[in-house]
DNA sequence: TCATAAATTAACCAGTTGGTTAACTCAAAG
DNA sequence: CTTTGAGTTAACCAACTGGTTAATTTATGA
């Protein structure tokens, strides 16, 4: 059957993905992941030499995906207030689109927050000395200790929690799946002006 | 040697909560569990019939500490900015102490969603109506839709998201574990001001 | 065409893991 | 004293799991 479609590695990493979101590092089985793909144990290991490299390279490329946006927006010419809505934008439809991948990378960091500096070494994940300038030219409170770093912390907590969180806060809300999609849609410009608010 | 402190079951649960909440049910070993509880495996099964039952005790334990006393906190009779003070205080402490607690249960809901009505039933797993209510009487744009459900899931995701990203904000904050626990200290105030405003 | 490398498979293996069993200790009740 | 039941142990087991091997097929390019 070969490789018509995407090549049989492509195909691995992105059934991997799905399979280490939902399950973790622990839970997932190679069987599984090669069932999957359509292939046999066998080939999975000729692709990657063992589990623990197959996931870092899943992990790898699902933290890329969750943080490589953010650095790009953050760093960009825009003004503060478009720079803000542009953010909260990028990270409400980024996970939306990938259901599992932030509580994936917060539950696999919680048992081994050294994959962190095993892919970043020491440079800095995302800059934030750009945002963190504009933030005090805009309102002198944020020149206090500490202030920027709330409300960067503010603004990431208020645009992934909902998502993390969905199967505990959508029954906290008693909403159905669909009507908790609804709500999460309409957060996107709920924050993006509470946010503003605090300039 | 007996079980002169402790009954050895209060012990197992013990060990068993901070081994499922690092490694998740996946994850943790029988033989660790009982290996820090100080018994062999066997004991362990003579106390809990099953890993899966041991989990479901420990589960539903700590969904009990993480939802318990927020629904006292919220269904309570102090009014709203009192009411928010304690909701805000009550949450940063509790996950403090208990790291890795939030972490736990969003990872084993986001596999198994359905352990949240395996155990709350149908019933409302927090009763949010005079917390609504409140915020309806206080300021009138809380009686559009949906607006009660973002200021509460805000509230949530400002006082749970720090600890639950730990590893990966202070790393992006660029800060040491100490300083990142002081920046934690920090919040309660913080978010209870901003919640505040919001009125 | 033929040699060489890539892709693929079935069978197998050793270590791990949840769980069981049968025997043993010991304190309390009768 | 002995019966009884909870507590405890070492040894064991079957299933699972990641990983390997050796042989085979398929593509490739000289």
């Amino acid at each position: 059957m070969k490789s018509l479609d995407a090549s049989t590695r492509d195909r691995i990493l992105a059934v991997a993905g799905t399979v280490f979101y939902q399950k973790g590092l622990s839970g997932a089985r190679m069987q599984e992941i090669a069932d999957l793909a359509g292939i046999n144990k066998a080939m999975l290991h000729y692709y990657f030499k063992s589990k623990e490299q197959l996931f870092d390279t899943v992990f790898q490329q699902a933290l890329g995906q969750f943080l490589g946006g953010i650095g790009q927006v953050l760093n960009g010419e825009a003004a503060l207030p478009a720079k803000i809505e542009q953010y909260v934008a990028y990270t409400t439809t980024a996970l939306a689109e990938t259901p599992g991948l932030a509580a994936f990378i917060v539950h696999e960091l919680q048992q081994h927050p050294e994959r962190l500096s095993k892919q970043f070494g020491d440079s800095r994940l995302v800059n934030l000395d750009a945002f963190r300038q504009q933030l005090a030219a805009a309102n002198a409170r944020y020149q206090a200790p500490h202030a920027a770093e709330h409300f960067f912390a503010n603004m990431v907590a208020l645009c992934v929690y909902p998502v993390l969180a969905q199967p505990l806060l959508s029954r906290l809300l008693h909403q159905s799946e669909a009507q908790y999609r609804r709500f999460l849609g309409e957060r996107a410009a709920h924050i993006t002006q509470l946010l503003l608010e605090q300039l």
